[in-house]
DNA sequence: GCGACAG
DNA sequence: ATCTTGTCGC
């Protein structure tokens, strides 16, 4: 699939400020609301049994919904950066497609999509599926200006987008993620000074996709989940819930993350 | 000046 | 993100 809104692609080459400012208008564009068409109960990890025929037909009217996993790796010394996709289709492998693109510039927090999106992009245009939920590494409304990787990505392709981090970029915790939350809970992000929106917005979710029961002995930090486009905070909590079967991290994500490394071992040869 | 910062 | 072996625990 090709951008929808070309003025937005990256330019690694703009200064800043003028980074920031596209950045501002892409949290103008974007729409932190379900707006999508597939159904989110339909969303799955593993394989499940909506496969069963019944004298050759399927049970299920339409297909599950597609999503695509992206994730990026870096090779010869991060001057290389590669996008992998890996689209899924009720937890089935349908495509897989990479992009391999020289890196400009380096990381800075909260520019994070001018130095991997033009990778990302590439890799989606080789895309010959379109999927109904992207889901970027990074944050998509966690961000100072709205307007995270996964904002970025959704918005230029116009494709419904979320955003899953490993670590918080800004807002504040409605209440303390010290001490282990149990599996499942949910802790709101709200915004505050520092983040272009009302403050006490709730921009995402810290979400406890997996934990161990002994709280003595180990603990999993939670995952940082927030809207990139077309998808609320709370529906892109509930997609990622369903999508990370069993495991920290969504399935999408999983394989595109190792498909990526796959791609940059053959690339050092 | 201080603090804070996705991948 | 990346450089890297073993090791603890379910």
């Amino acid at each position: 699939m090709r951008p929808v809104h070309p003025e937005f692609v990256p330019d690694a080459s703009l200064s800043r400020a003028e980074m920031e400012r596209l950045q501002r208008d892409i949290a103008e564009v974007a729409v932190f609301e379900d707006r999508f068409d597939f159904d989110p109960e339909a969303v799955s990890a593993g394989a499940g049994d909506a496969e069963q025929t019944q004298l050759g037909g399927t049970v299920s009217g339409d297909d599950p919904p597609v999503v695509a996993g992206v994730d990026q790796a870096f090779a010869a010394d991060g001057e290389q950066a590669v996008s992998a996709i890996v689209a899924t289709r009720g937890g089935e492998v349908i495509e897989r497609v990479h992009a391999v693109e020289p890196t400009e510039i380096p990381y800075v927090p909260g520019l994070l999509s001018f130095r991997e999106g033009g990778a990302i992009l590439s890799a989606f245009e080789k895309l010959a599926v379109e999927p109904d939920l992207a889901v970027l590494d990074g944050s998509g409304r966690i961000h100072f200006r709205q307007a995270g990787i996964a904002t970025h990505v959704g918005v230029t392709l116009d494709v419904p987008a979320i955003g899953v981090a490993k670590n918080l970029l800004c807002g504040r915790p409605r209440e303390s993620l010290d001490g282990h939350l149990p599996e499942g809970a949910r802790v709101a992000i709200e915004s505050d000074d520092g983040v272009t929106a009302p403050p006490g917005t709730v921009i995402g979710y810290a979400y406890q996709s997996r934990q161990y029961d002994d709280p003595e002995t180990r603990h999993v930090n939670p995952l940082y989940v927030s809207p990139g486009h077309r998808v609320s905070a709370e529906t892109t909590t509930d997609l990622v819930a369903r999508l990370c079967d069993g495991y920290k991290l969504p399935e999408p994500t999983r394989l595109a993350d190792s498909y990526a490394d796959e791609v940059k071992a053959d690339i050092g040869e």
